[in-house]
DNA sequence: GTGAAAGCGCTAACAT
DNA sequence: ATGTTAGCGCTTTCAC
């Protein structure tokens, strides 16, 4: 009746049929004539026609896209969770929308909210949020995948890597190489991430009677350069870091000062970066399954979209210990 | 009258105001009764009210979102670009949202056309778009900005850094050192910085009579690694890399092959990632104004959205030499 | 200043 | 198999 002038409207007049018949063809219904789709096909190529998404996305609930929040997208880790997750939905079909939360950490709530209404599901990487938000988020009714940590008592589906184990291991690793003075280069405080692998860090102080201490760093190599000054103040003979832009920020440093890696000091990374097996001395680590997570991410995220419950609470992902050159025995005191 | 129990309709209702009203002061609209705005507010904040993004955009035509295409989100370089640009579009509260096109090269033009019809503005990275594709893109009556690559004959604002320059200088500064044959690691042969720099490097062999080669990467660490065992073939004395992540590659193959660089061989990089300033040696590179083309990129394409015609054509960002540790004296033969 | 009503461009019953 | 039509939830003229 009203706008035959465009869109849809401009198409159906073209080819000669309803909007109804166009809308079918475009969603590739296979009960269309032959002859018809032909023609609008033909209509569509001629008119440069292409539906709009928002107004089929208000009409149809759906939008075939999913919402993903990480805290910095110039993390490579953070990036490469999300793309292994980008990958699975586009073989069923979904884009990956992704939105940063570094600019404004307080309003990730705020960015999450407006976000969901906009997608058809959510993953999220936020270390930080509360497990309150996290809760907020999961009334929201909007279906939501959470990654890169475990929280107990929030409904959500969730899938982290087990750094506790693995810290644990590497921890055991350097006991085994007689270190006993360890200093942790810790990352963001509230993330999952560090808690879990001070924990673990923490279990193996107890265990082995590793004396440990914490300085605190924020996950990147700069700050990890910088953190080396307060570390060498408590005489450690290995510094576990947070991850391995961290440990490569810190044996700069150690190389400024003239400290011999692992000569005189051991680094450990964390996550298996590309960048670990390339530097020199190339660096002691744990592989962080990222790809993994991404994709278990989505299966999850799958399932809640296709309204399954999922299976069984999927387990914490194996983390496992690489040794590289950047650790050694501790020197002799 | 319709459906008093969703959305809008049940703020009005228990408001007792119209939904006109409602949506008044959802947007901020100063000339709404106070009175009647608190007593609004009070029915927003009961109800959990959250207005529908998807519905707005249709009925007002703005969406406040501007999309953002890049190659690979795990690349730090255009995940720094787009950083900045979403900084920018931020104080102008505009969201960005990105979208990756490595996992479909073939698709960049059809991931940008859907993408159009639910944005305000689109930022593209696409160095290996050809001109024609471009081309299209700019009939799509959706405000854009081309980061990255600057493309003469197409109608759309563009901002890049002046690469060709740089390299030239970089050249002159190895000429100076007594280098005379050099392998260029290049980086993806369709992308405009690749050409950019080699055209540089051509420059640099015609007016000072380099003898320069080049071995094809993908612009990663790996390739980087793995393109020297062919660069050695040409036994040059420096390697100009595409960027710092293939230097780091490139350096790690030399030192496998018991090669001091840069006492054997000179190696420079690109882009002044901050990871060229910690590893050993640090590398002598360019500083790429990454926050600067997200911020122009912003101002851009805001020009746009306003409606402006952009003031006078960008000229291209400054990119300048950094000398570090990678570079010295040509290795007398 | 506030409300009524007409769309925004499409999808999905429902009727044919 | 195709067309008719009523919305999707909101914004925005246009009267009041």
């Amino acid at each position: 009746l009203a706008n035959s002038s465009k869109g849809i409207y401009a198409v159906a007049k073209l080819a000669g049929v309803s909007i109804a018949t166009v809308s079918r063809v475009m969603a590739g219904s296979a009960t269309v004539n032959e002859e018809m789709a032909a023609r609008v096909r033909q209509a569509v190529a001629q008119l440069d026609y292409r539906p709009n998404a928002t107004a089929a996305g208000l009409a149809s609930g759906q939008h075939r896209t999913i919402g993903a929040l990480v805290p910095d997208i110039t993390n490579p880790y953070f990036a490469t969770v999300m793309q292994a997750m980008s990958a699975g939905a586009a073989s069923h079909d979904y884009r990956l929308v992704v939105g940063e939360s570094r600019l404004s950490p307080s309003a990730e709530l705020a960015i999450v909210e407006d976000l969901a209404s906009q997608v058809d599901g959510l993953a999220l990487i936020a270390p930080r949020m509360s497990p309150a938000d996290l809760r907020k988020v999961a009334t929201l009714d909007v279906p939501t995948v959470v990654l890169n940590r475990i929280d107990l008592g929030v409904d959500l589906p969730m899938v982290g890597a087990d750094n506790f184990s693995a810290m644990l291991e590497l921890c055991h690793y350097l006991v085994g190489l007689g270190h006993s003075r360890v200093v942790y280069l810790a990352g963001p405080e509230q993330s999952w991430q560090n808690r879990e692998r001070w924990r673990g860090i923490a279990q193996a102080a107890k265990i082995f009677g590793l004396d440990a201490t914490t300085v605190e760093t924020d996950g990147t190599l700069e700050s990890g350069h910088d953190a080396v000054a307060q570390a060498m103040t408590h005489q450690p003979t290995a510094l576990i870091c947070f991850n391995d832009l961290v440990a490569v920020g810190a044996i700069a440093a150690l190389r400024d000062r003239q400290l011999s890696v692992p000569g005189d000091i051991s680094v450990t990374g964390f996550d298996n970066a590309v960048l670990s097996r390339y530097v020199e001395p190339a660096i002691t680590t744990v592989t962080s399954p990222m790809q993994q997570l991404g994709t278990v991410g989505w299966q999850l995220l799958n399932e809640a979209l296709e309204g399954r419950r999922p299976e069984a609470p999927p387990p914490l992902l194996e983390a496992t210990v690489v040794i590289r050159g950047s650790t050694g025995p501790a020197p002799r005191s």
